[in-house]
DNA sequence: TTTGATATTGAAAGCGCTTACAATTAGGTT
DNA sequence: AACCTAATTGTAAGCGCTTTCAATATCAAA
């Protein structure tokens, strides 16, 4: 049996290759006829056009890269990771682009990677994780005229690249303004080393206090690593500043936050009550369980996926940015609900 | 500036295109002085080959797939998968391979999109994980000539095709015979319902059992799904059964095992004590600690890759079959070790 | 009926690479 | 010096597709 090629359906169908093409590709002005004739042809087969030869001759690979420079090393544990390649890979698949990803260990490996990424087309378009994005791979990314699409408002250029970010100033506004409302006044901020996702939660926080009149106490901030062991060691050193409240730029420091306050022999709400981000699995399963600021990094991840298509279909030097809302989810931690044990 | 293409190259190193091509792809016969000119170029350059005409022209991708059918909805929690990709994705690095990810929710959808991979020429060749590979995919599998690996050995067909698979059997025996050595005699096995996998671990479990001259009681059998809940629900419904041990075929099991003995009222392990297998974190943070068979993931999709592209160069009617020891991890819900709280 | 626009198709030129194949050269061997 | 083998390079033919371009067919308006 010949091989299967787009002249051999031609062949079939008693047509050129290039009318099979275009019945494939839904070009317009193809008789009815002609059209069905192929079609049969193609369905009985079960013809599929070689991709590569594809990418070849139409310069457009259908492959969306998820470029991933600094996976933690060996535990593949990032919940941020687990939640956002099944939001990138399904949003593929309704697109019928192909997921190709890239993780790397380290930033040197990843910009290594990156070059060769970027200079031998075999992605039409990648989808970057922030944080990284910004000094070493800016201007790599600059210079290749290959779209792509940030996870995370960046430090720098962010008005000459898209993304899709959440809105941190705004979740983080709500979880303080939350605290305020339940009567809270010297409310603690933990946050991690500053990226713009930590500074757009700081703003946030900051707005709340300012809106109530409140002047942010320099001691009631800390900001370290954003481990569970970093939230626990920030929050030994704040506890003797007597906060009434903790606004925790992170569910996993948040975790930390409530060891450290339980040591202490004080309880949450009742002596300090905690808000944070994220709404991880184990915000919901922490004790108490925790009041935070929920995103969806899977959500985040499709929206990453349409938005790079789009720039790909409307050319390399259109710039969107997405800002999505975030929700506050009320649990035990902050003291508006009853505590009550799981079941 | 115009576009870098071989010709590009060749020109500005005079020589011809084809020589360019035997510099990069290390084809032997080349003047060291002209491959030293030929590369000097490229590396001043930066050329990098289009892998999409490389692939058109060689019939070889160079894209290895990850095929995933029945990802768990929405929720990408799947501690396998979760290892698992991490350990596919450097192999691919390793091995200068790019890996696509196909994730599936629903069998009949990877089956769908399974048949448009494997005919479309994207990958050269594919890594399935196991389960779903049975009857629904082997026909289509076989159908094509693509090179694959199963993760783990498949219910049919095993001797002709290549999978990487753990030594369940061997590593159900030692956590069973382990138990026998300290002493238990009613040991009870708990299992999901029938794969390779559980049917492997339940032989083991049985061979433990016989070498020690007892002969297994039916009644100490429960077979549900893989969830916690269901090991909860089966072994409420042992313990009337009074064993005195019981091997959980999963971790996941396993915590809904212990959830049930302690609800009963029991101790583990002195009333009862517990192994299982896999070694998910959470069975080091379980209550009691979970002795449990360590398998890591991550070794066998590196496995998987090197296999795979091994196979790719020998032909795809090349069989391999690699079985990964296990190794017992012990810990205090044998009563091997002593208890101690967590600190 | 003539005419200009539009619909419909096929021929053919690539996309950037690999790889026979052929041509040339170099290095020994009688 | 004639000759054979192996090394070295270029020429050119594709890989299977998309996409101009040109040719033809069709149709409504004039």
């Amino acid at each position: 049996m010949p091989k299967l090629t787009l002249s051999e359906i031609g062949r079939r169908a008693h047509v050129s290759s290039a009318t099979v093409s275009r019945v494939i590709n839904g070009y317009p002005h193809i008789r009815p006829e002609i059209r069905e004739r192929v079609q049969k042809i193609i369905d009985e087969t079960g013809y599929q056009p070689n991709q590569m030869a594809r990418a070849l001759a139409s310069n457009n690979t259908n492959i969306v890269g998820l470029f991933v420079p600094n996976v933690v090393e060996f535990i593949f544990a990032d919940p941020y990771l687990s939640s956002l390649i099944p939001g990138v890979s399904q949003a593929c698949n309704v697109r019928e682009s192909t997921l190709a990803l890239f993780l790397y260990h380290t930033k040197e490996e990843g910009q290594r990677q990156l070059r060769r990424i970027l200079s031998s087309n075999i992605v039409e378009g990648l989808i970057i994780t922030a944080d990284c994005s910004d000094t070493e791979f800016m201007p790599l990314l600059f210079e290749n005229d290959v779209p792509f699409v940030l996870m995370g408002r960046p430090s720098k250029f962010s008005d000459q690249v898209s993304f899709v970010d959440y809105d941190n100033v705004g979740g983080a506004y709500s979880a303080v303004k939350h605290l305020l409302q339940l009567g809270r006044r010297r409310i603690a901020i933990i946050t991690n080393t500053l990226n713009t996702a930590a500074e757009d939660r700081t703003a946030g926080y900051l707005r709340a206090l300012e809106e109530w009149g409140i002047r942010p106490d320099p001691d009631l901030r800390g900001e370290g690593d954003f481990t569970e062991r970093g939230g626990y060691l920030l929050m030994k050193q704040l506890i003797p500043q007597q906060p009434d409240a903790v606004f925790s730029a992170s569910d996993t420091m948040a975790i930390g936050v409530l060891r450290a306050i339980h040591e202490a022999g004080l309880s949450v709400p009742d002596d300090i009550a905690v808000t944070s981000f994220d709404d991880l699995p184990s915000a919901a399963t922490a004790n108490p369980p925790l009041t935070t600021v929920h995103q969806s990094p899977q959500r985040q991840g499709a929206l990453a996926v349409d938005t790079l298509l789009e720039i790909v279909k409307h050319g390399a030097d259109t710039v969107r940015h997405i800002v999505l809302p975030t929700e506050l989810i009320i649990r035990a931690s902050c003291g508006a609900v009853q505590t009550r044990s799981l079941t």
